[in-house]
DNA sequence: CGGCAATGCGCC
DNA sequence: AAACGGCGCATTGCCG
């Protein structure tokens, strides 16, 4: 098969970081550096605007190559916005785009092409006097607007274009291409990133207004109060600790407990309330979806394909897999029916009323916040369908380890977490009359415990006000009464992976086949997909119990929390992995099917379905057929699915 | 001023 | 006898 790489270097006025690649082609100010293309390996070759069009690279498209570049959305969006309506350069297929990133997503390697490149030592001399060069000219000098003109600079960036292509075809040697199954979901996903999400432009004016009306008097409050601003975190400290002992620092959780249980002073009970509500940060998203809405009010590019090793997607610009939830109550009708939060939140928030909100929801802020999802709406006469399946991973982990007993009274309709209380307190519950214990024992139990936490760590998170033995009690219902597979599960995929990693054989367990391949440690899956481990190094290391019980264990090299970091594998870790990464080879499994059957998709949150159809095929109950047809592995393996679908003219959960 | 690292916080 | 994990963005603080 013939291929193209491709790279653009563009100049613009527009932030590239804010905006995100479709509103960056869109800008008026963006244009075209140069464009560098190797067919087949050839040495690089450069077009620049005004040179004669690139005919061999037009043969190569129009003879079916794949036409390959680093991040491709950035490359179509130039393409499809610039170069065949400016220049008129022939569209390119959809199907015959591929991204050497999402090779080294599935490899669980770093994104960026540098770092990807460095961590695999492949042999592309680093350009940093190049990058220099092209940061220089890409954006116009602020004090004329003109962007820089030196053609010495022009010719420094032409040089590293070929490198970065050299690199970009190193990458794709090295790493090729997808699996059918994952070239089908890296399709969808860019299908997901060009279609975006519609914004309802007007709603979030509204919600600007309401943050910048309330915002001001808070911000006044606060400085007449403490005397400095509310980000100042050092000084709001200081100032604290003048007045009232024992703040280690600002965190919510510390917060959170201070306002309940501390006696403090009002002064101080009222500066913290008034700079949670400041410093509130979700409410950033309204500034984030200004600047990456196009001109027919929709956010594009916010769906990386594969951004967790796990396979699970990473959100990006307004980064909508985080929208808080809202803590906004259901009020009530004249009948006693609950009215859901949107009915209320939405038009309240239109009036544009700080002080009409506070009376309704108390903290204006925070309304807002909890309205934030509400700002994505479909297309006129379409509407968004969406699902998310039920306890999903709690019911992979027990399918996983064969706990087969759970998995027969989920089928019967019984709430795990009911369940699972039940167990622990020796006497039956039910949702309606217990819903203390529901909530407080059995729903933490249940999502907590299943990739190993201990008591102090569940306690810690879970129960911080009771009594350390009833932690202790949970986690010790859970591994030992209600689930005693799990365990043997997280040590059964241990034990398989260090052996795999010091014997260099490859070794089973439950379905999972961990194996050596090249420079990784794989794990194949149920599902019938495989895991990557970067370097994975034996090594041998202390239990946490006693420093002198020295076992085999394994390491191996990831992105953690933005840098390359060697990270120690554990049982749980393993198990955790694994769960997470089947729900999402589910959640992909179905997608495809969605988006095939008239449920076209817009955004995917980890186990949840988000899609925007004409008004008559909106029904939730057919997008709930779908995802409850199971995949065959999924069926053999015991996982009973459950989807929770609603149909709706504003997102929401 | 810009880049980088660490931290905090939102979600599943 | 066993340890929660997976993300990105905004902000602060530090460095050059």
């Amino acid at each position: 098969m013939s291929y193209v790489i491709l790279d653009h270097e563009t100049r613009s006025g527009c932030d590239l970081k804010k905006c995100g690649a479709f509103v960056y082609s869109q800008h008026p100010t963006t244009s075209l550096i140069c464009v560098g293309y190797s067919i087949d390996s050839a040495a690089p070759k450069l077009w620049k605007p005004g040179d004669e069009a690139p005919q061999d690279l037009f043969d190569a498209i129009a003879a079916g190559a794949w036409v390959v570049a680093h991040n491709v959305l950035f490359e179509r969006a130039i393409w499809e916005n610039i170069l065949t309506p400016q220049w008129g350069w022939p569209a390119v297929p959809e199907e015959q785009w591929f991204d050497t990133m999402a090779s080294c997503a599935r490899r669980a390697l770093p994104l960026d092409l540098d770092g990807a490149c460095r961590l695999l030592g492949l042999e592309v001399q680093k350009d940093d006097e190049g990058k220099r060069a092209l940061m220089k000219i890409c954006k116009p000098v602020k004090k004329t607007g003109e962007f820089p003109e030196d053609p010495v600079l022009y010719e420094r960036v032409y040089e590293y274009n070929k490198v970065d292509v050299l690199a970009e075809a190193g990458l794709l040697r090295r790493l090729r291409m997808l699996t059918q199954s994952e070239m089908d979901i890296f399709r969808l996903n860019q299908r997901m990133n060009f279609r975006g999400l519609g914004l309802d432009l007007r709603f979030a004016a509204d919600c600007q207004a309401v943050v910048d009306g309330a915002m001001g008097p808070l911000e006044a409050r606060f400085e007449a109060l403490v005397g400095c601003r509310a980000g100042q975190r050092d000084r709001f400290l200081e100032w604290i600790d003048e007045r009232y002992g024992g703040f280690p620092n600002l965190t919510k959780e510390v917060v959170e407990e201070a306002l309940e249980d501390w006696p403090l002073p009002d002064e101080v009970r009222t500066a913290l309330e008034l700079r949670g509500a400041i410093t509130s940060t979700s409410i950033k998203k309204l500034e984030a979806m200004r600047n990456c809405v196009g001109a027919d009010s929709r956010a594009r590019g916010l769906v990386q394909y594969h951004g967790a090793a796990t396979g699970r997607d990473a959100g990006r610009l307004l980064q909508p897999q985080n929208f808080p939830r809202g803590e906004v109550e259901m009020g009530k009708d004249e009948n006693g029916d609950e009215i859901p939060p949107w009915e209320v939140l939405v038009p309240a928030l239109q009036t544009r009323d700080p002080e009409f909100v506070g009376s309704l929801f108390g903290c204006p802020i925070a309304a807002v916040s909890a309205a934030l999802r509400h700002v994505i709406v479909p297309a006129p006469g379409k509407l968004l369908v969406a699902g998310d399946f039920s306890t999903i991973e709690a019911r992979i982990v027990l399918a996983l380890a064969g706990q087969h007993d759970r998995l027969a009274l989920i089928r019967k309709g019984a709430d795990l977490y009911c369940d699972l209380a039940s167990t622990m307190l020796g006497r039956p519950i039910n949702k309606k009359e217990h819903k203390k214990e529901r909530q407080a024992i059995g729903k933490p139990t249940v999502l907590g415990c299943g990739f190993g936490m201990g008591a102090p760590k569940f306690h810690k998170r879970y129960m911080k006000k009771e009594p350390f033995a009833l932690a202790q009690s949970c986690v010790d219902t859970y591994r030992y009464d209600w689930a005693p597979e799990v365990p043997r599960l997280w040590y059964g995929l241990e034990d398989a992976a260090v052996r795999t990693v010091w014997d260099r054989k490859p070794q089973s367990y439950n379905g999972c086949t961990y194996a050596i391949e090249d420079e990784w440690l794989t794990c194949r899956m149920p599902s019938g997909r495989k895991l990557y481990y970067f370097k994975p190094r034996p090594c041998k290391k202390a239990m946490p119990w006693d420093p002198n019980d020295i076992r085999p264990g394994w390491t191996y090299v990831a992105k953690k929390a933005g840098r390359v970091q060697t990270i120690d594998a554990y049982g749980g870790l393993l198990t955790e992995n694994v769960v997470q990464a089947l729900a999402r080879d589910l959640l992909y499994d179905r997608a495809l099917v969605a988006d095939r059957e008239g449920f076209p998709l817009v955004l995917t949150v980890h186990d949840e379905i988000v899609s925007e159809t004409d008004e008559a095929r909106a029904d939730p109950k057919v997008l709930q057929q779908i995802m409850e047809d199971a995949p065959r592995w999924a069926i053999d393996l015991g996982v009973p699915v459950g989807a929770e679908c609603w149909a709706g003219d504003r997102y929401r959960k």
